[in-house]
DNA sequence: GCCATCTGTGGCACTCGGTGTCATATTTGG
DNA sequence: CCAAATATGACACCGAGTGCCACAGATGGC
């Protein structure tokens, strides 16, 4: 179970982010020095960086064990499952996820270093995709070739949500884009 | 012209880049000062910033102005061939380059640091190449896909090829990615 | 209630990447 | 030969991140 110890650590953890998300839409992301954030909620800043490996990191919160989740989402789908078939499935989910954080991820995009953590972050997820689908049996070219293809799907999705001003449903989006690719995976 | 004073800027920038790549082999990247660097070629430390934004980027010297390079490569093709086609044929050369400096692309994936500069370098070119497309008449959502898979097809061959232990043609592995991704880009 | 222990914390000093400033060579052009 | 542009070095400074240590508070056994 979950002990008390975890427990007021992830609280420490969100008055953190939230007090940083606070002083970095106020002043921005550069013009917010860690002791900045660390005094308002408190603490020091020798304490944050226990709790934060980084600033780039106070802004990830849940996306942060992305790639070992959806990792895991994808081996527990039926084995016999189209391996698209299946990215699709499981992406879809979290496109929902990270919409709904939609104010984070502006602020990541319109701040460099935050976008680069992005990209890494999502870097470190297509490596555990390729490794689940591997594990299903595809073939190694064609697994990173699809996680990185589905990748670009939702990234695509994203950007073309921004460029129709919000119009269309993110999700009707996403299954165009995926099965827009499918013919590259079938076989 | 090319003046005296870009050429001697040029010949510092090399210098530079020569002494911080020993350097690193010897010592690591992150072992290495940038203070060392620029002791080891004989100038101050504020000097190396007037040559090299970041300590990172005196490992990119020709990769640098990539994404320019392969826009105006692509709207220099033929207005008529297929997108995806004409992404073909210019990476394909890009791949060739890109092998020929295997050894500093060795040291970009074995240094967390590097390879999110790497990481950074290829978002910028994606952008840049979307664009290209864009002016070719591509649709913005396949542009999108297409620029990111492409650029997921030049990764999948790096790190195929690495599995292989090198013993197939790195072109033909290009050629077989992007043939394998056609079908999703036809029309 | 008492003591040993473990964890969280603050403070401090330090490293290093990167920037602004200024004073001084060095070069360039007339 | 002189004046303006440019390159450089030295110095101070900032902020992220780390190692260290001393101290507080909670925990648990006796």
């Amino acid at each position: 179970m979950e002990g008390l110890r975890d427990r007021t650590r992830r609280a420490v953890r969100a008055e953190l982010a939230g007090r940083a998300l606070e002083l970095f839409a106020e002043r921005g992301f550069d013009e917010t020095t860690v002791d900045d954030i660390a005094r308002a909620a408190g603490m020091s800043k020798r304490s944050f960086f226990r709790y934060f490996p980084t600033k780039e990191d106070v802004v990830f919160g849940e996306i942060e064990t992305m790639g070992e989740q959806v990792a895991q989402e994808i081996a527990a789908r039926p084995p016999q499952e189209e391996p698209w078939q299946c990215l699709h499935a499981v992406l879809r989910g979290w496109e929902s996820r990270i919409n709904a954080q939609a104010d984070a991820m502006r602020l990541v995009e319109s701040t460099p270093a935050l976008r680069t953590r992005l990209l890494q972050k999502r870097d470190e997820a297509r490596t555990r995709i390729i490794q689940a689908l591997a594990d299903r049996g595809m073939p190694p070219l064609e697994a990173d070739l699809a996680a990185a293809a589905a990748g670009a799907a939702l990234d695509a999705v994203a950007r073309e949500w921004l460029r129709t001003g919000g119009s269309i449903d993110r999700l009707t989006l996403v299954d165009r884009a995926f099965t827009m690719l499918r013919p590259a995976f079938l076989g």
